[in-house]
DNA sequence: GGCCGTTATTCATAAACAAGCATAACGGTG
DNA sequence: CACCGTTATGCTTGTTTATGAATAACGGCC
């Protein structure tokens, strides 16, 4: 017997922020590039660049600066305001689970 | 910002018992009948049972003490051991619960 | 034995969701 | 000005998931 747990972040009831965004905003800040994230993260750019929107939408904060044309086609780069939401969410999440951890090894041990 | 979460318990990687189950049982427990928690929860007959079905076979535990024909038609009655995942279930997800409000509220209080 | 309401199960359909295709626009660079 | 790689977006296709219809079996009850 295990358990598994998700966590995420809403506005107005509509998810904002889990897991997903966190790891594809820290690939995106790795290349500054949303469908070279999106690939290494073996998911659809369609889907990435959805996400992405429609969190912006959602929390109506800027996440990602992005260039369209220019210099190796264009690319994105983290707000301050995504890097700080990354930090908190990353607190939050590693401190949850490990709080969800031990009340299960208190009902479940064995 | 809110926070929600879901939690779950996994036997050899598939899910064996989370919310839904919960609430699902206490509702047969409730009326003795698969049939009527069904409707009460506003899902179908034909989910409920299977979801039961499978967590069955996969705890390898008899969740259900069910009878088909007789008084009533049959039902359903719940069996001791699924008193006890009820009732530690219960405990590991309040406290969960409790636990990962008091951290999103430390990482993000307004 | 017929009726009733339940468990048990299959199968076809519908709905939700993800993936992929096709394009447009953009702006450096050669 | 053509090229390239990127963002941006709609549309089609496929895949998983849920829903509902249909049917069988059961056993007390009148």
């Amino acid at each position: 017997m295990n358990f598994r747990f998700k966590v995420w972040l809403e506005q107005d009831g509509q998810p904002v922020f889990g897991d997903g965004l966190l790891y594809l905003l820290r690939f995106i800040r790795q290349y500054g590039s949303i469908r070279r994230a999106a690939e290494e993260m073996r998911m659809s750019y369609r889907q990435a660049w959805g996400n992405v929107k429609k969190a912006e939408a959602r929390l109506g904060v800027t996440l990602l600066v992005k260039q369209v044309g220019g210099e190796s086609g264009g690319g994105a780069q983290l707000t301050p305001e995504a890097e700080e939401l990354i930090n908190s969410y990353k607190s939050f999440r590693s401190e949850a689970e490990a709080a969800v951890k031990k009340s299960f090894a208190k009902y479940f041990r064995q």
